[in-house]
DNA sequence: CGGCCACTTGAAAACCTTCAACCTATGTGG
DNA sequence: CCACATAGGTTGAAGGTTTTCAAGTGGCCG
């Protein structure tokens, strides 16, 4: 049954088809891919270790239908981390149309098989509703996102990476420079996966290296400007 | 500014209004919100501490209009934690449309304000696409997934989440109980911010603790069945 | 003023990483 | 078919970081 699916589906290779005729259907959308017809173009097969997208490369949407994919992003400092994992019937590069650009890599892990999906241009509305509903369910419910780029840092590291990506977003919501947080230190070590402490002995090391300023819940960033 | 617009914005609270008419409309949509109408309906203010939402609540979509919430998972061994931060703009609560239920609880870190977003009902179909695909991108874009369960956690319980994750995954998409593993250790290690010698010897202890069967990459889950 | 809670600081213990060596499987060329 | 090369995997010991435990400080509110 695996291979004969496999077979079928390497078949239709390089043509946007509905999703209906596909025999893996069902993976992909689920039991009633009914009312609104879903297309994708089946991209050529990728043997293992074949990149199917580059970081920074421009957005582009898949889900995969055999086999598996790794995520990967390159950090500044020249480093590689593994990211996400992605399964038949997951997606994939779903990011790069809020940023404008790949956030990651993605690696065939095994010999794996995904289709293209088109969205629809952006503003055009009214059509491709189902579709849009669909992509919104299987982001929110995607197990892990292209995930916690803290994980096995050092505490100093996690803790300025946390205020970093506070203060930004607290920026863009209308706030001014020293920053109030809302959370206490024990919040912010649950947050983080620290004890308390650890977040208290960081946030005196930032301090004392004039990456920030805190005193209390206030900080102000003083970073390498 | 703020104030008065704060003011303005409890004025409508109660009712179901467009979004257009609402001063903080930019912040949560954008500059353009031309097109289609959204609407939404503010909820009444949040003091401190106040919880808008609780863990296995049913299905509701907020967006936040000023303050801060907190997202706060309980674990099955009854120990809390924070999985989340929501600042103006973000979204609440997507995920539980995918869940069937609310995966977290959401608490208001300061004195805040949310508007409630009716999301078209499954299989409507058709209409609300410029809010779906709006909602779309916002997921995608949220800075944080509302999970990272193993952050702080042991090292070997890292490991075992990451592998039930795994197979959860793998039997969605049809595979059978030997599971093989697509990443060497380094890679499992790079996601979960281990080194591979630490991924070896957790799998090692897991193995013998009876939790799971693994040889090479193949693993059998044996749990406390 | 007293109590509470968040925050801070110090020292010991536990954990994870690093380094270095060795082992095993796979695949290639002879 | 074997020998070798290579990549991934495993194991042990030393060293560094983080957690834990314990105690003490500071602010806020009844």
């Amino acid at each position: 049954m695996h291979t004969l699916e496999r077979s079928r589906l390497r078949g239709v290779s390089g043509t946007e088809t509905d999703c209906a005729a596909c025999p893996g259907s069902r993976r992909c959308w689920g039991d009633n891919l009914a009312a609104e017809a879903v297309y994708a173009r089946r991209e050529p097969p990728l043997e293992r270790g074949a990149r199917l997208i580059e970081q920074g490369q421009q957005p582009a949407l898949y889900i995969v239908a055999t086999g598996c994919l790794v995520l990967r992003v390159s950090l500044p400092d020249g480093s590689q981390r593994v990211v996400g994992l992605r399964l038949p019937g997951e997606l994939v590069g779903l990011e790069s149309y809020a940023r404008g650009e790949q956030a990651y890599t993605a690696q065939a892990a095994t010999a794996s098989a995904v289709c293209r999906l088109r969205l629809p241009a952006p503003g055009a509305g009214g059509a491709h509703g189902a579709l849009l509903e669909r992509l919104l369910m299987k982001s929110a419910a995607q197990p892990e996102r292209a995930s916690a780029p803290w994980a096995g840092l050092p505490a100093v590291e996690r803790v300025a990476a946390f205020i970093e990506n506070y203060t930004q977003r607290a920026q863009l919501s209308g706030r001014e420079d020293p920053f109030k947080l809302p959370l206490t230190r024990a919040d912010i070590g649950s947050y983080l996966g620290l004890a308390p402490e650890t977040v208290v002995r960081a946030l005196g090391h930032l301090s004392q290296a004039q990456r920030l300023a805190v005193r209390g819940r206030t900080v102000r960033l003083g970073g390498p400007a």
